[in-house]
DNA sequence: ATACGGGCACCGG
DNA sequence: GCCGGTGCCCGTA
């Protein structure tokens, strides 16, 4: 694994996310080799300027870290929503679509 | 048992 | 210090 800025490697995970299926933050953060960094991948995902699935990223618990009544929150349900994944009360069942990577694929996708 | 929601400790930038 | 796109504990229903 290349030795990287911390934001770019954890966008370059979010990117293998699949549709249908949400990470949390500190989930992002432990698989791009930052553990404990949740916040930081909060913070990434603000100031990030690439495209990248921003609504596959939720809090550990399944609710959206927005509060309901922002208008990014309004944003992630839909796109959450046009994938498949139900949010109910602000939040998605994460037993159901948490994202469960095969860890030696993700290690073989992230170096080649 | 399970879901909802409030609250606060944590840890960089 | 201050401030988060957090995590998780805990009381309620």
């Amino acid at each position: 694994m290349p030795k990287k800025p911390a934001c770019e490697q954890m966008l370059q995970v979010l990117k293998l996310v699949p549709v249908g299926r949400v990470v949390s933050y500190g989930q992002l953060a432990d698989l791009a080799g930052l553990p404990g960094r949740a916040r930081l991948a909060g913070r990434c995902l603000l100031q990030c300027e690439e495209t990248v699935p921003w609504h596959r990223v939720v809090r550990s618990d399944g609710r959206l870290a927005f509060s309901a009544g922002f208008a990014q929150f309004t944003e992630q349900r839909i796109l959450l929503t046009d994938e498949g994944i139900s949010v109910i009360n602000g939040r998605v069942k994460m037993r159901e679509v948490v994202w469960k990577p095969d860890l030696y694929t993700l290690l073989v996708e992230l170096s080649g």
